[in-house]
DNA sequence: CATGAATGAGGGTTCATTCAT
DNA sequence: TATGAATGAACCCTCATTCAT
């Protein structure tokens, strides 16, 4: 706590240390009792800080959890790219990734649980739905991107536009990840190869025009 | 409201009245701010009875969500069983009727909300959890049959169990609900087909080995 | 309890019947709860009673308390007297005598423990003091005599007036009794005995003055 | 209040001074109600704060109770120590130190009331009764000692278990004072002395086999 | 920047009591 | 007489937030 050897900490390090403490302590607790059941105090004193900690570098607990929302979109869509590259694994085949695809998406169960709490309360805050919105549009582009670029190596017309089939997914998956805990399928990854399967199945090849 | 012949109402009557008006009141506030968010406060002063009130009727604000719920299951396997019957609209064909179902899942789209929200709340207290996954299961069967026939009727193989099937649907269902007010699909109705049609598409027919 | 021979029950019996059952389950729930603990809907319920049967037989959960606790001392009054009454063991000694009240003193722990609460409750609120002290005092002045009458036939003189030898043992009683199951002396009759002892081992002779 | 030479008040002294004030007014109205009768909000409200400071001070209404209980037995132990103190007042013989500890016992009824609403208390609290016994027993030995140093000093046997006579006058004392208010003896002191040389007269001298 | 005691509002729940039936 | 739904006040406790230190 006292004599440094070089530096110690500059203070801009040390609160930057802090930060992170309170978004990790705040994204244990999210996940694990959920965004309204976890309370200031109880993330602060998971962190070990004191609540005044947490309101110098938080303006609310909303904004925790926008913080983590990017973070974790960023991840997933770090994620995703690995999916998507085709040169990773050369020889894989276009099914063998969506079922890698479909792995991602039924993962990490209490983040979507998470994912599916904050899209109620943006749906019932309009202060927060705006910052949600933000963060959540960038999102659904690419994962839109990511579904068309499979229709069109498959050289298939995609059903509907793509970005929708995205947004399809992951509702499918935050549902049944939701449900698991309720009697819902427990093999749910399987349950939307399925799905999906099953909308490639009914697609159009390029080329025929597609008479809708 | 009823027959005042003599009296204005009898003791019964107006208990029951009570309870309807608590309820009508809650699932206003329920739907509207969500599960969490209203207080029973807010219920019996939207309702304009005292706290005792509410609990002259419920034990707790579960109790109530529960019987919501229960009367709500009721009122979707009357929807359901519509759109079963074959005999309603004789020429009707199998894919006719599930676009009417689709549009069944998809309505309501605040009962979703509030059905993602109680799955939470199941998932967070194994109290609560008991009691509601006691009506869901019920419900989830109701429906799992009603795919089955269908696939059935269609002369096709499910391509998994039709009560996860029913399991996948609701979740999409409830997942575009959910992602509705927030950036999602507007016309919800039209994706679930979508998805619904790849299935079909996808099955094999019976008779054939399903060869997997 | 039902296909009388006779009458059904008198409207006079019937009432009757009711307040002996509330009092009963009152009484009941005071001793294993306590008088603050008991609240008036667990008495009616554990008499199988409406709350309201309550109010058409008491005025308030103080009223039930007076009346039984005139039926407890009545009936302490009762074993008291059979302990005086000299004829009952013709060649028992007064020591013996003695024996028998110590243990009349520490039996009925549980009752004890309501007549403290009662005596606390007495104390705070001036509207029951004054019912309470009513019944009270008229015990009190029975065991005093009893008291005295037992010093006189062992020809000593009470070191104190005898009605507050009395209420001393009383409150030894009441406050060993209190104690008991806080690690207080288990064989709390053996020490209301020793206490006993002591008094008769140093009271004078009458006859000799009493110097004070 | 003390040493203003720069400050008002350091925090920890304003913190400890809220904590003083919540305690006396607590002290002050679970002496003058009761335990059960004072509330929290009672309390702050006397002590002038909110109700939230309460719960920054202490966990609950039982913890300022056990804390308060703590504080009044050590200063009854040092009450106590003086008393049991020969060297104070060389030439006091055993029995004048009795006459003050009788005086100590009967003083402070209002102690006692609590006190004897405290074990009524934990007799029907198990989690309460944990903590409660802690602190009483220590106390109990500590009387117990001082019961046994006295028929010591006196060459006394004591006619039962030092500690269980301890307990027998604190039994005394405390019935008598809960009785008070209620038509008792006034003179309690007096009866307490009464009550204590009757066990000294029918002690036997040490060196004399205790023939029962 | 970080502290955490204190605030004030609100949470769910229980209570003795009333009164139309 | 007995009912029990409804009242209104009070209960203990937790919350997000502030602010002097």
């Amino acid at each position: 706590m006292s004599a440094p050897t070089r530096k110690r900490l500059t203070r801009e390090e040390s609160q930057a240390q802090t930060r992170e403490h309170l978004l990790a302590a705040a994204k244990r607790l999210f996940v694990s009792q959920g965004f309204g059941a976890a309370s200031i105090r109880d993330i602060t004193t998971e962190a070990g800080y004191s609540q005044g900690a947490f309101y110098s570098n938080f303006s609310s607990k909303e904004a925790v959890l926008l913080e983590l929302l990017g973070q974790h979109m960023e991840e997933e869509a770090r994620q995703l790219s690995n999916v998507l590259a085709p040169h990773e694994t050369p020889g894989e085949n276009a099914l063998a990734r969506l079922d890698r695809w479909a792995a991602t998406l039924n993962s990490d169960a209490d983040w979507s649980m998470l994912a599916v709490e904050l899209q109620l309360h943006a749906n019932r805050s309009a202060a927060f739905a705006e910052s949600y919105l933000a963060v959540r549009s960038r999102h659904q582009k690419r994962l839109g991107a990511f579904v068309a670029h499979l229709f069109e190596e498959l050289n298939l017309v995609p059903p509907a536009p793509p970005e929708d089939l995205a947004a399809g997914f992951m509702a499918l998956a935050h549902g049944l990840a939701v449900g698991r805990g309720a009697g819902g399928p427990d093999p749910a990854g399987k349950l939307i190869m399925v799905f999906l399967r099953g909308l490639l199945a009914d697609a159009q090849p390029v080329g025929r025009r597609a008479g809708k």
